[in-house]
DNA sequence: ATATTATTTAGAATAGTTCTTGATAAAAAT
DNA sequence: ATTTTTATCAAGAACTATTCTAAATAATAT
């Protein structure tokens, strides 16, 4: 029989009693289906085009509280605004300096990260980041080319 | 023959028309005799027993310029506030989460951290920073113990 | 000496983020 | 089913690390 007043979200938990909102769906997808590490700003701006009525507020709570549940990751580069990332695989960023852009980099043996460092004897990792600055090779190359003029 | 009259300080270029002044020389001093990566207003807070005229922006500014001038290095962890750290020599951070400390940690191999990346042909690098967030050797021990009471 | 440039300082301004409050809604308990 | 508890949301205020502004000072170059 057809639902005429079905529930618009499902009741997942993720985790210390926190439902799976209908804002927290729909901030949840607009990461997944976006590949450019945007900021909260920008989550907000593209969750409102679904959403008219979500503030900043609550687009920030729902990344905080997806992120705690270990489904999306944040993102710091120095201390610029905090991205966010649906890849949970481990991976680097690399932020070019000139088109301020963000992508993902994987590490040499896809292997963990912290297998990368001598840690201390007896030491818990919770994570481990890994940041590169720089520029991209598509900005690397216009560069180049404006200087052989 | 003796100057009765001497300079306090010497005229060091720092590169760009930077000079080394008084506050600038006493903030590279108590950085480098400092191992905990204190951030700017630890630095202020060290600074000010030597020079009590000093304000927090000098500190900064300071701060700064010896960061560009490539002889100290800035250290992010996440959005906490900016650390310095006077050790060049390439290596990754460990902050423990419970007793709030930043702490040098090597790398295997004593590698460049950027050899561990994947990174895209023609992509040029500035900086790779590896930090570790978790639980320092000595706090996790003390945390095993209160469990097993 | 004079002009230029860099530096310092105090405080104002900025920006990303978090907090507060009251309202709303879902879940649990009765 | 009603009540109670707990979680959530929204708006805006508050917070905080940092940067900016403007005026004064000091060092270098002319």
């Amino acid at each position: 029989m057809p639902t005429h007043k079905r529930k618009l979200f499902n009741n997942i938990d993720l985790g210390g009693g926190h439902r799976m909102t209908p804002q927290r769906q729909i901030v949840y997808e607009v990461l997944m289906s976006s590949r450019d590490h945007p900021t909260a700003t920008e989550v907000f701006i593209r969750v409102q085009e679904r959403m008219p009525s979500i503030s900043l507020a609550t687009v920030y709570n729902c990344l905080d509280t997806l992120a705690v549940a270990g489904i999306v990751k944040q993102v710091n580069v120095d201390r610029e605004p905090s991205r966010y990332c649906g890849n949970l695989a481990p991976h680097a960023h690399f932020h070019c300096e000139t088109c301020a852009t963000v992508m993902d980099v994987d590490l040499k043996g896809g292997e963990e990260p912290s297998k990368l460092l001598k840690l201390p004897r007896g030491a818990k990792i919770q994570k481990v980041e890994v940041e590169v600055r720089g520029q991209c090779p598509e900005c690397a190359r216009k560069e180049k080319q404006k200087d052989n003029l």
